[in-house]
DNA sequence: GTGTTTTTGTACTATATTGCACATAAATAT
DNA sequence: ATATTTATGTGCAATATAGTACAAAAACAC
């Protein structure tokens, strides 16, 4: 019953799985990230796999409950780049343009169609039809103006950002930063355009010439 | 036969429609809205209108001709609001609030469950998938910024806004505003903190005090 | 009235989709 | 080797869905 040696190492005991667990979720993902849930067959599901249907059934459930993890694995994912766009060094521009060019680079991938944002633009779809996705797309919007909202903090702490600015405002007008992008992507726009609205809109968050009042020391 | 009087009082030859067609539209749009093209049945869209399935073809075409429609009558109904809020009278502040506020009536209405926005987040779930919905979510996104641009020029005329500031990019930061509240109101966010945020851009929009400083004028 | 035109309503077909049953395969345990 | 366990693969059943055929209905023209 108990197990004293929680190794991974762990002789599983019949037949070994044909695939890598994270993987096929990654692969779900990337199928419902275009189509979104309803759009997406369990055929594509199957396709995008290389599961067949009851090998996914067996690993994640029906397709609602494989929709739900894959999007919590995308959300987790973007939360921790997220979180190390915004991590020490770099000063408050800098920081918060990682944040975009992360978020162009992954909604416009190289070399492949536009994408925009799976979590964004799917899951904002189907939230008014399931309270799981709404409860996630809610969740997640929130991490993401926290995960702003400290950087912030951490800025008028450090004298890069004037100590009158609310730094829960600000995330939000940060979020809805990487909100346009995302839907602009998957409206067509093309990058350098998205990305001049991003510096303009970190221009008017970060205040003129370096801080928005006083003049903090430059460089940091 | 050349018809000397195009009148809308001429008199339809056949059985009359049991149906008002622009007021069918509106319906089919509320049942598309809900839960994006492809959740959508012909059975929902017919329920909603009133209409049976061969009238629903005979009047529209097939479900994707349908949803084109209600997307087109939507997204101009929208714009003319937009310009309505946006016409000369009230300041810059107030012009854009007034923006921000008919789009929170319309994304929160009143008594209803949140349903956020049509066009922005049922399209850009299908955009990827169909060309015509994609070419008219830029179409209708390149519109609302080009009134917001206007509206700038405007105030920059006026001496509403500092000379500067660079039209383009901040209709592009006003547009965000308004996507990130379709997004929010589809998250179940608040309306009194989504008005905050609201008015927190426009205030990072109009600049300081009014408007007399130095703003952003390209990035990159 | 009879005929023409257009819309409506019922019923239908063809197909797609989801989810699962059941037998087979591939591993371990003894 | 034999039993046990877990995963796979074929195939299927129940349902849902999109789109249409066809007859009845409701208007006009004469």
């Amino acid at each position: 019953m108990v197990q004293k040696e929680p190794k991974d190492e762990k002789a599983p005991r019949g037949r070994p799985r044909a695939y890598d667990p994270d993987a096929a979720l990654a692969n779900a993902t990337g199928a419902f990230w275009r189509a979104g849930f309803s759009a997406t067959s369990l055929d594509e599901l199957s396709a995008a796999t290389g599961m067949n249907r009851p090998s996914l059934y067996g690993a994640f459930g029906d397709k609602r409950a494989l929709y739900l993890q894959a999007l919590k694995r995308y959300t987790e994912e973007g939360r921790a780049a997220m979180h190390e766009a915004l991590a020490p060094g770099p000063d408050l521009r800098e920081s918060l343009l990682r944040v975009y060019d992360a978020a162009l680079a992954l909604y416009l991938p190289k070399g492949e169609a536009p994408r925009g944002c799976f979590l964004i633009n799917t899951g904002s779809a189907e939230s008014l039809n399931d309270d799981d996705v709404r409860a996630q797309l809610a969740g997640a919007l929130r991490e993401f103006d926290r995960e702003f909202e400290q950087r912030f903090r951490r800025a008028q702490a450090e004298g890069e950002l004037d100590a009158e600015a609310d730094p829960v405002l600000l995330s939000k007008v940060a979020s809805a930063l990487l909100h346009t992008l995302a839907l602009r992507s998957r409206a067509g726009d093309g990058r350098a355009a998205m990305r001049a609205t991003a510096v303009a809109g970190v221009e008017l968050i970060c205040g003129p010439a370096g801080g928005r009042k006083s003049r903090p020391t430059r460089g940091g």
